[in-house]
DNA sequence: TAGCTGTAATATGTCGGAGTAATAAGGAGA
DNA sequence: TCTCCTTATTACTCCGACATATTACAGCTA
């Protein structure tokens, strides 16, 4: 009966140290399983095609009893990391069929070593989405959106980014850009990359301290989509995920 | 035991009629049952806050047994629908937790009367995305790439869009300029809008013939990668998106 | 050699019970 | 009367065993 705990909370500590983030998924034991499972076949412990031990073998092999590891599959399967056919066993799907948007699986990429080229992927696509959302923001705002910008930037300049509640202002900051969007889809997209890529940031901030101050390139940002000038606040976003893919590129290659 | 039966073989008729298409997440009987409450869910029958009724009683509802229906709330907590927590039940979650981007929970969204809004903000997303991606490509694309979209491109011509040959040839042709891109992220992103999308489309099939032969704009798209031409393979891929979204508000609009 | 059929292995579905955690209600003290 | 704490109910969580359905593989037949 200890065993069980003994493994969750081996799973628990294995998520990077992030006391307060283990909550969430790692806090039953199904999900203690699928995270263990999930990062090993995103790290490409189990490549596509691998099949995953029988499933009594497999939970024996865990110590879990087989309602858990079952339900552990189910959450990958529900994500599109791994099939399963009676007398084939699970197998890992091609990586094209996997989610690699979902959060979850997102946090799963990233709780080991990042692969390099998926980050870069990532930027890209980061590229591409954040100043068509900047442009749509400051098409759509309302004066209460601006006064919330406002507000986090504020806040972003009395904290700094070294401290926790600067961190929460910059957060706040582009989450009411995204509201602004009134695209929940957009949103949604946004909303997981950018968690994601805090993932690294929070690497970068621990090794080193910023190489610039980010201030005045979000006061740019905020200035265009206050005016309601689409372009200006495009470019202006897409300085600043320039900045940040530099920023991490230089944390990463260390 | 045969109510289970009825159950689940009428879930998989409320799909939309697509034989070929319930295979997957409707075969199995937590595949759907988590069908039956992710479309009920996502079409505003529960809306978020709202708790499904108790385990036990919501099984016995059913007349499935626990187990599946554990499974089933599962799924739901994998794509951020739902959240259960002892002696609370399971709630409802806001909108904004929703992975409105995961190819699953777009299928729920789109099998029963598709939102008006939530369809907008999807072109809106393909507007940014797809004509960044035939950017990357026609930077990107190798020999292979173009041959696969050079015999994509002659399968539509050969058969119509009306045929099922036809659409197939399509989905070939976005698929090889996706993979010219080189980016994961991107091509998870794009095909899982792409088939959303191509769901209303066969609507829009159904109800009445093309406005207007398509396959020139296809062309201008091909011979804009094949060239190399960054810019105008982005534009002309804007072209093909715009004529789609039209399609599709005036097929929503009968 | 090719095709078919039977069998064994394995996943799926089911059940009921023990354990646990969180909420809500009720009582005691200030 | 208000606040805090205790208690009891409620619903999820996990477990192990049993029954069923499906599939892969091998062995057999033509």
């Amino acid at each position: 009966m200890a065993e069980e705990r003994r493994l969750l909370k081996g799973a628990e500590e294995g998520e990077g140290g992030a006391s307060k983030e283990a909550r969430g998924p790692g806090r039953r034991l199904h999900g203690a399983i699928a995270h263990k499972l999930g990062t090993a076949i995103l790290s490409g412990q189990y490549a596509p095609g691998d099949v995953l031990s029988g499933e009594v073998a497999f939970a024996e092999e865990l110590e879990v009893s087989r309602s858990a590891y079952r339900e552990a599959i189910q959450v990958l399967t529900a994500k599109g990391l791994v099939e399963s056919r009676p007398k084939a066993g699970t197998r890992v799907l091609p990586r094209n069929r996997w989610n690699l948007l979902d959060p979850e699986v997102l946090a799963w990429a990233f709780a080991g070593e990042p692969d390099v080229q998926f980050v870069r992927d990532l930027f890209e696509l980061r590229a591409i989405v954040e100043p068509a959302a900047a442009r749509l923001a400051a098409q759509r705002r309302t004066r209460e959106d601006i006064k919330l910008m406002k507000d986090a930037l504020a806040a972003m300049r009395r904290h700094t980014l070294a401290t926790e509640a600067g961190r929460a202002a910059d957060r706040d900051f582009h989450n009411a850009i995204l509201n602004s969007t009134r695209n929940d889809a957009l949103q949604t997209l946004s909303a997981s990359i950018g968690a994601a890529v805090n993932w690294t940031t929070q690497f970068k901030q621990r090794a080193r301290a910023l190489p610039r101050n980010p201030i005045p390139d979000h006061v740019r940002v905020f200035d265009a989509i206050a005016a309601g000038d689409a372009a200006a606040a495009a470019e202006a976003m897409g300085v600043l995920v320039d900045l940040a893919l530099e920023d991490t590129a230089s944390a990463m290659t260390r």
